[in-house]
RNA sequence: GGGCCGGUAACUCAGUCGGUAGAGUAUCGGCCUUUUAAGCCGAGAGUCGCAGGUUCGAGUCCUGCCCGGCCCA
């Protein structure tokens, strides 16, 4: 459909003008062997004299930015990959019927290429005097204005291709996503990790509290659920003999959207045989000190307001402990439910009543009262046994599991334990569970049998992690929102945009 | 789910007490050989988020809904 829009309307009359004149419209012939940055880099100390001397002919491709006419010389701005450089069409540089082409029929936004020598200009800009340019191709839509770019968030979101191309410090925060990713991926790989892909569609949504998206497979048919979590797969794998797994990839909670959930948000998580949650404790001190130097060159980062310090060891501290002692809920309320209740009311909490799990009240005070004040990397320790139904008891007191969450910036960074591995207690540990999907809908609806089988088999000691990349993301790029560090975050469809 | 804020030209935004819908950018026509948010002269461009209501008259007031943001749960 053309558009009403009367600019819009004239790009459109433009191309075909183009086409009535013999113009191929989308040429793909244009090899450019200079990036703008590089050129820039390089040259911006010469004067204008010694780059009169240089022959070489620069060629580069990229999206005009910026276009200002003064009679017989066009100054406009070229953005490619790497950064914008100017360019200068001089029509006593080239032939007339190029000039003329570049004045009426190349627009803002139109991907050109150009080729010519280096000039310097009064204000001492590095410029490329063009001798030959080339529209590859048109763009049927314009740009935002140049000064305040697109500031709208929802067309950012809903337009990233726009904000890409009109905001450069949002192309940076993705490749710093990026950069973290793969320093990650790199980390485990060093480490002897082996990195796998397990499925993506669960017959049961399991090794994990949340509610599934639902899928339905027509050949099988039979309903498929997107993970929510690859624990229960991932463990599968060191009960097949690989002793350090990890994958990072997507992870899929049908959950509402919020500055700090996206439905779909990249997940890793990391086994490692004959490993506990205190070794893990270490590994993930040593990784994100490590990526700290690495993207920001300081173990101390600033996120919002705070200065977070990742220099190990960080502090630790019991579950419990923080509630009463970070939290303020007296110790005479914690174990007893009546006064927990009026607590909570008090606060202005609700908990769900009908979950007789008092860990799970725990839990929830836990999010409220504590969470928002671990700004510092902290691992909250010692986690209730009955919020913890896949992470082994401790030895020393079965009531609580080898477990730690970690916080960083009131967000919960990463979440790990060592393993369960006693297959019958697991199968206790899920029946449990069972009897209290009347009131969590988030507990699985079956049994992973097959999961069990697996445990059956043995599997050797160990310990697992998952770190929540998007947060990590965020407290790496300094962003207040999850929707900032995701390239195309889930939004309500809108026809008419 | 609740509260607050926003949605006006392609973009960024004004719009007073309810009285003919504005600016800059972008676009179109013209001038300009060192501009860089270029400048100057001129022109065109609107489902004021949607639907009702109040009113002689609604971008503005009222109600409902849609979309987004922030905060709370």
């Amino acid at each position: 459909m053309i558009e009403e829009s009367q600019v819009i309307k004239v790009r459109h009359e433009k191309l075909q003008k183009l086409k009535e004149m013999g113009l191929k419209l989308y040429p793909n012939d244009f090899r450019p062997k200079d990036k703008a940055k590089y050129i820039k880099d390089i040259y911006k100390n010469f004067t204008q004299e010694e780059l009169e001397k240089k022959e070489y002919e620069f060629s580069l491709a990229g999206r005009l930015m910026a276009k200002r006419e003064m009679g017989k010389l066009i100054f406009a701005h070229i953005q490619d990959e790497t950064d914008r450089i100017q360019i200068l069409v001089a029509k006593s540089e080239i032939s007339a019927e190029d000039f003329k082409f570049f004045k009426k029929f190349v627009d803002i936004g139109d991907i050109i290429g150009v080729k010519g020598r280096l000039i310097k200009t009064k204000t001492g800009e590095i410029t490329i005097l063009v001798k030959d340019l080339k529209l590859l191709t048109k763009a049927l839509r314009p740009l935002p204005e140049k000064y305040h770019g697109l500031k709208d968030t929802e067309l950012r979101y809903r337009m990233r291709y726009v904000d890409l191309i009109m905001n450069p410090e949002v192309r940076e925060l993705f490749k710093t996503r990026t950069r973290i990713i793969q320093y990650i991926r790199d980390y485990f790989i060093s480490e002897g990790f082996l990195e796998v892909e397990t499925p993506m569609m669960h017959p049961i949504a399991g090794g994990a509290a949340a509610r599934p998206f639902i899928t339905y497979h027509n050949a099988l048919d039979m309903n498929l659920y997107l993970r929510i979590a690859p624990e229960l797969y991932l463990k599968r794998l060191i009960v097949g003999g690989f002793e350090k797994v990890f994958e990072l990839n997507r992870n899929f909670r049908n959950e509402g959207v919020s500055s700090r959930h996206n439905p779909e948000f990249t997940m890793l998580e990391f086994y490692e045989a004959y490993a506990t949650y205190e070794d893990l404790m270490k590994r993930t001190e040593e990784l994100f000190y490590s990526l700290a130097l690495e993207i920001k060159g300081s173990a101390k980062i600033t996120y919002q307001d705070y200065e977070i310090d990742f220099t190990p060891p960080w502090q630790r501290v019991e579950f419990l402990k923080a509630i009463t002692e970070l939290g303020g809920v007296p110790e005479e309320v914690l174990y007893n439910k009546e006064k927990l209740i009026n607590f909570a009311k008090e606060k202005g909490i609700e908990l769900n009543l009908k979950d007789p799990r008092i860990g799970k009240w725990w839990t929830k005070l836990f999010e409220e009262l504590v969470e928002p004040k671990l700004i510092q990397p902290t691992f909250v320790i010692k986690f209730p046994i009955e919020v913890s139904p896949l992470a082994r008891r401790n030895d020393e007191n079965p009531d609580f599991a080898d477990r730690f969450e970690l916080y960083i910036a009131g967000k919960e960074v990463a979440n790990a334990f060592s393993e369960l591995n006693d297959p019958k207690d697991q199968r206790i540990r899920f029946e449990e569970q069972l009897k209290l999907r009347e009131v969590d809908e988030e507990i699985p609806p079956e049994i992973d049998e097959d999961f069990i089988r697996a445990l059956e088999y043995g599997m050797p000691p160990c310990a697992g992690e998952g770190i929540g990349i998007d947060r990590v993301v965020m407290i790496f790029t300094d962003s207040p929102s999850i929707r900032e560090v995701i390239l195309f975050p889930h939004l309500r469809r809108k026809e008419d945009l």
